[in-house]
DNA sequence: ATTTCCTGACTGAATGATCAGTCAGGATGT
DNA sequence: ACATCCTGACTGATCATTCAGTCAGGAAAT
């Protein structure tokens, strides 16, 4: 993945894309057509046509459709997580313990404010997260192992400080099951509309942020107390 | 063609499919396929490979792709949500009122105990299920409208009755994130091992069935007190 | 004798990838 | 100063392959 040079920056053009920009131009395409028709479904051609740049020049790039694939996952995956990481360490350095709903939501902003934006480039990742996260697919695996499973033990360590008597097992469980619920949230299907006859809209994210922080650390104090007498 | 063999047969369930099973073991192939190479990733050759049968017969009885994703579903959905409808409907016309937990159990065992089986013409249907679920495209929305909203809001009026103080639409969040719980076990990633060191075992049904029915159950209490003032 | 079941051979469209070659501009040599 | 070379960015044309779907007609069942 070759980034863009300084010299590319600098120089001064009035084109169509600037030359600079299209490599970022082709990841933020490439990360739309992902979005909305799947990694089988997005063709290169449509992630070509709508970077404005012909098909030949993501090959040239990025080679294949997997690395191409990868390295816009690898982007939205580090911006997120670096920002998850951010203010997880800044609650768990302050000398009094924060709250467990303070952790829960450090756990789930940074994705949806980072991958949920649908206007100015971006173009939906978080959708694209539900599918890996789900999906046995090698690739998915892969990508969930390197870029996501060390932030995961973080989290996990976290709700073992916040919450000593949760041992690390159920930790691991809770961890998986918060995640579980998110997915809701970030598949924005629509379908909570549906059953409630609209009282309930998943693109209303800060209310559907409460209800779900509300509802995952109820869950996790409830594997707590289950043990409670071991 | 001469009449199939058994030796041609790569599974070792029958012999040369009997062919009154022949549209059986297209759904049971379709099946297999879907839920492992997704609805792009499977291919109608590699169906009729595994299915011992000429391409042209799956048009033949389904006309197209979708067609015979949608026969594959409806097969599996209708009986997943039939066995539910049963046991919740036993559950809520008995005298005294079921537990929540009986509830959220009838929930998730009959899919996992139908859509999980990977042996004798099981597919793993359930990993089917975790795509369609969080999908925005219309083939999948229109199957859960269809297949999955009526047992939704059986179950989402079932925990209005359980928990009178839940209004409406906490009682839709809830379902939706009992649903987003569950996907964590249909998805069988195999990542809650990696996270643990091989403690927590997604394939141990029975054990991860225990700790979803008290992390949803403290969720959905969560959800209740929290309102508890107004 | 019909209807139903089933097949091999095929089609046109779409796919990811490749390749020779253009172009602009920086570096090098004189 | 000028000519030469080199390299990274970029493209149109085209490749082999794979795809879902079609069709004429054979086989089997009723």
């Amino acid at each position: 993945m070759t980034p863009p040079t300084a010299s590319q920056l600098e120089r001064p053009v009035v084109e169509a894309v600037d030359p600079g920009r299209r490599f970022d131009a082709i990841l933020d395409a490439a990360e739309f057509e992902f979005a909305n028709q799947g990694f089988k479904g997005a063709s290169m051609r449509a992630i070509a046509q709508r970077a404005n740049v012909a098909q030949a020049l993501i090959h040239y790039h990025f080679e294949t459709k997997e690395k191409l694939f990868e390295a816009m996952a690898a982007r939205q995956a580090n911006a997120i997580n670096g920002r998850r990481a951010e203010i997880l360490d800044e609650l768990m350095d302050d000398p009094c313990l924060p709250s467990l709903e303070a952790v829960v939501e450090a756990l789930f902003r940074p994705t949806i404010e980072t991958g949920n934006r649908l206007a100015q480039g971006g173009g939906g990742y978080s959708r694209i997260l539900v599918s890996v996260a789900n999906s046995i697919d090698p690739r998915d695996q892969q990508l969930t192992e390197r870029y996501y499973d060390p932030i995961a033990q973080k989290f996990i360590s976290a709700f073992c400080t916040i919450e000593p008597r949760l041992n690390r097992q159920d930790a691991v469980w809770a961890y998986m099951f918060s995640i579980g619920v998110g997915m809701t949230m970030m598949a924005r299907t629509g379908r909570s509309a549906r059953l409630s006859d609209g009282q309930c809209d998943d693109s209303d994210i800060d209310a559907m942020l409460k209800e779900i922080v509300t509802f995952v650390c109820g869950g996790i104090r409830a594997l707590v107390a289950q043990h409670a007498l071991d």
